[in-house]
RNA sequence: GGGCGUUUAGCUCAGCUGGGAGAGCACCUGCCUUACAAGCAGGGGGUCACAGGUUCGAGCCCUGUAACGCCCACCA
């Protein structure tokens, strides 16, 4: 290994080194251990479609903070990682690649052979999302990786499914469904999105059966006619009492229907009239069941008019509708028609216009299932961060219908139902039954369909930690701590998960649900494929390396809200870790001697800190707090910018350029202790950022000195903890004094363009605490403003006129000019200076001098209100006294 | 129709329990100063959407308005 880092900061050379280090080391293996609290989070397993994108990005990184964190805080800490089989996803993925490369079609090649290729795809992609979570630097142990279909997770769905069976919270009916004409699939509610189309009313004319003019009814689906059982009306609308009961005529059709008389219709709108269509919409198909019409299905499976349409049957729903009220037009009994938004159901896989059907299926009955949900989450058993995400899922659970949960799919878990061949009795069983306990028949078939995939995710806390079985992983790591996911999916998965584990274990999945938004591209939209604007996370990795982009993404978050994806803040990353790089270069530099051999350093009796260091460790410890503070809150984004402040800021700006004279001292006491300071810091700001970049922050540790009984990685070192550094104040004091002068030196140098090269030299006016503070900067103000000579004074008497200056409370700053001196900037800089504190002076002084506010205000502010006011017009008294001479010198 | 969120510097956004408006990027000026030009030093820039109210004091709390966005919903 080279003796240093290299001189520039590249992370394709360590990033996938280090990883395979923690890896093959077992650094990521959570050892159960009694002695220690666990801390647990099961990875939400993405889908094996495709690739990981941004939004996975950002997932992983808000897990593998937190893990980190509190890996370093001494928990035994889990992450379970797995991927989701996505049945419908992945099965139209198949599909698609079946028809791309040999021209056939699912059911051509068969179930079986399907399931094969399925498998193929598995492997393939799920090995690549393997390999792309590895290079975010995710620290999940890979030992208890997790699919949803393998043996543990598939005995977990059967398991569960036969127990809601046995309890009669599943049920098999036929029921009004949502089907995907082209997934050829039932579909859950949430399944379906909906979407506003452009779309019309029709008004036609129902002819009464006696001949009379009938009734006229609107709708924006002519095509369902066919199956209309009834035109409902309202008992109170008077247009149409006279009608109810009698009968009227399907136009072209000629089928008699009754008018019946409903609370549903509301005579506000339309005609007052409504067509009843069981098997095309839910209203109709209650009304249907309240008046006990018959149900007739003019729409099938692939979207197509069925017999009961006449010369229409076979046509597709939408070339029929054109036909349809063609001909109804030409009839005479089309009325009028109007434009009107159609809000549609589509599939959210396909995005095809979802048909409703009357279908039998299996439905979980959600009612029992979602009390309990409910009231965990209303007594804070499970925390939704932040908040008010409660609300979205209280308002679904309260509201929630039951769960259809049989898809006509292949790729996915088998519906455990079989039927004899016999005599078609169902038994619900693991296995295949071996007799028919009603006919003695050894035949059975098993059911054809397969469950949603949210089926099995929805026991994901708990399959993957053994259950059934009572595994030691069970009773240790259950329940898990904190869930991280994007609030799309929280009625999807993350509300299913919590009763289900209610059901199953009696305890809520996790204490918090962490939940983050989108993702989205520099204009604010979302990413998506059609779009094109999706963003690959291996290809910022390869160009800005994963430390970058996670502490992009973990620094640019505002908890539960969408975010923008912008190369210029994917830069600022890198350049912080740039920065890091290279001070941790220099500390490197002065920690070795030329062979590579780690000089001596101080040890705690040896040491002798100076004030800077002590303000460094007081701001370091500050830091610590209040990052460890935000941390706990899930404050990440609060955490790194406090870090990044630290270490830019604090430790670059000021403490290395202040401690730089000391290195260079020839006392070797004075080197030691300053090696000391400087390897101290830096290895508390390392832990500090380890969470958020891990690669960096571990590839400098390995270049530093190791410490006796430390872990081998910095990644299972321990978290920092805030010391009391009351004892610092005199000193942080005199530091923050010092970069003010310093400040205001540079500042008076930068308006009258001295070059920062240029010596120059300066006086400090100050008396009292204020000169002995100032005094004791004396070192730090002529090394950093780059003053040869530095006076001080207790009163200007006696001090050259002819001067630049700055005020500072109870102090004043001098410069001497000389010929170079632009007058006009300097006038310009002091006027300005005076009207500022005018201001300040002014408004101060009006708060003061309010009544209501020294009469109410809290003394502290009261106080702090005077102190600013005399600190305001000492400041301004002294650059009203110094503005006169440089008019004098403009005026020449 | 119901619910939620957003509105702060040119851009993207912080601002946690009310007490002197912040960051990054962009912009202007000067610097290749022996860790770093992916950098250093200095600087300009904001009626905190609008209107009321509470308060000694409001970016922050309350009411209303507007614009934008998201979620839910069976309206012919």
């Amino acid at each position: 290994m080279e003796n240093n880092l290299a001189k520039n900061y590249d992370p394709r050379q360590f990033e996938d080194r280090i990883y395979e280090k923690w890896e093959s080391s077992g650094a990521f293996r959570a050892e159960i251990d009694h002695g220690k609290k666990p801390f647990t989070v099961v990875m939400p397993p993405p889908n094996i479609t495709g690739q990981l994108h941004m939004g996975h990005a950002l997932d992983q990184s808000l897990q593998d903070v937190l893990i980190r964190f509190k890996r370093m805080q001494g928990y035994c800490a889990l992450w379970l990682p797995g991927t989701d089989h996505a049945s419908i996803a992945t099965e139209v993925k198949v599909a698609d690649k079946l028809r791309e490369e040999e021209g056939k079609t699912k059911d051509e090649i068969g179930r079986e052979e399907f399931l094969k290729r399925a498998w193929a795809w598995k492997e393939q992609y799920g090995g690549r999302i393997d390999l792309q979570i590895r290079k975010l630097g995710s620290s999940c142990d890979w030992s208890r990786e997790r699919f949803t279909m393998d043996e543990g997770c598939n005995e977990a769905v059967k398991e569960h499914f036969i127990r809601l069976y046995k309890k009669g919270l599943i049920y098999k009916g036929s029921r009004l469904i949502n089907w995907c004409p082209v997934c050829g699939s039932a579909l859950s509610d949430i399944e379906v999105e909906h979407v506003d189309h452009q779309g019309k009313y029709w008004y036609f004319r129902y002819p009464g059966a006696d001949g009379s003019e009938g009734i006229v009814v609107a709708t924006s689906r002519p095509e369902t006619m066919f199956a209309d059982v009834a035109v409902a009306v309202h008992p109170s609308d008077e247009r149409y009492k006279d009608l109810i009961g009698k009968k009227v005529l399907l136009p072209i059709v000629g089928r008699e229907i009754p008018v019946i008389a409903d609370e549903y219709p509301d005579p506000e709108k339309g005609t007052g009239a409504v067509k009843i269509t069981p098997s095309a919409d839910p209203n109709d198909f209650e009304v249907g069941q309240r008046h006990d019409l018959p149900i007739l299905q003019c729409i099938d499976e692939k979207a197509r008019m069925t017999e009961e349409c006449g010369k229409y049957a076979g046509m597709d729903r939408y070339e029929c509708r054109k036909a349809w009220v063609a001909d109804l037009e030409a009839g005479g009994y089309l009325v009028k028609t109007e434009d009107m938004v159609i809000p549609a159901g589509e599939c959210y896989r396909c995005h095809t216009v979802v048909e409703p059907m009357i279908s039998e299926q299996w439905f979980v009955k959600m009612k029992p299932l979602a009390e309990p949900a409910i009231k965990a989450v209303r007594e804070a058993e499970t925390k939704f961060v932040p908040e008010r995400f409660d609300k979205t899922y209280f308002h679904w659970m309260e509201d929630i219908k039951d769960w259809c949960i049989s898809r006509q799919l292949w790729w996915g878990h088998r519906i455990p139902a079989y039927y004899c061949a016999g005599c078609g009795e169902m038994i619900v069983a693991k296995e295949m039954p071996s007799k028919c306990p009603k006919c003695g028949c050894a035949e059975f078939t098993q059911d054809e369909d397969v469950l949603d995939t949210w089926f099995s995710s929805a026991l994901w806390p708990f399959s993957t930690l053994g259950w059934p079985e009572d595994t030691e992983d069970l009773r240790y790591f259950y329940p898990t701590n904190v869930l991280v996911t994007g609030y799309d999916i929280i009625f999807f998965w993350v509300a299913r998960m919590i009763f289900s584990a209610i059901e199953e274990m009696g305890k809520t999945p996790y204490e918090y649900v962490l939940i983050h938004g989108l993702v989205r591209d520099a204009q604010g939209r979302k990413m998506s494929k059609s779009l094109g604007n999706g963003i690959d996370p291996l290809e910022v990795i390869d160009k800005y390396g994963a430390d970058a982009l996670r502490f992009m993404l973990l620094n640019n978050i505002s908890p539960g809200s969408d975010m923008r994806f912008q190369t210029e803040k994917l830069e600022a990353a890198r350049n912080f870790a740039n920065k890091l790089w290279n001070a941790s270069r220099f500390t490197i530099m002065n920690l070795k001697a030329e062979d590579g051999s780690f000089l001596d350093i101080a040890t705690d009796e040896e040491l002798r800190m100076t004030p800077e260091d002590r303000w460094m460790k007081a701001t370091i410890s500050e830091a610590v707090a209040d990052i460890t503070g935000n941390m706990e809150k899930f404050e990440f984004a609060l955490a790194a910018q406090k870090i990044n402040d630290l270490i830019w800021s604090n430790f670059c700006d000021w403490y290395i350029e202040l401690v730089k004279p000391r290195l260079w001292s020839d006392d070797e006491a004075v080197k030691a202790s300053a090696r000391r300071c400087l390897l101290d810091f830096l290895r508390t700001m390392l832990k500090l950022l380890h969470p958020f970049m891990p690669f960096i922050t571990e590839e400098i540790w390995g270049f530093l000195p190791k410490e006796e009984g430390a872990p081998r990685f910095l990644m299972l070192d321990s978290w920092p903890e805030a010391e009391d550094v009351s004892g610092c104040a005199g000193d942080v004091e005199v530091l923050e004094l010092s970069m003010d002068i310093i400040r205001s030196i540079r500042n008076i140098r930068a308006q009258v363009e001295a070059a920062p090269s240029k010596k120059i030299r300066a006086a400090i006016v100050a008396s009292g605490s204020a000169a002995e503070t100032a005094k004791a900067g004396e070192s730090y103000i002529k090394n950093l403003a780059n003053v040869t000579e530095l006076t001080f004074a207790q009163t200007r008497e006696g001090l050259p006129a002819d001067v630049l200056s700055a005020a500072l409370p109870g102090i004043e700053i001098l410069v001497p000019m000389d010929e170079l001196v632009d007058y006009e900037a300097e006038y310009a800089r002091l006027t300005k200076e005076r009207d500022r504190l005018a201001g300040e002076v002014e408004r101060t002084e009006g708060k003061l001098a309010n009544e209501a506010f020294v009469a109410k205000a809290p003394e502290r502010v009261i106080n702090n209100e005077r102190e600013k006011l005399a600190n305001y017009r000492d400041m301004l008294e002294k650059i009203l006294a110094q503005l006169p001479s440089i008019e004098a010198k403009l005026r020449r």
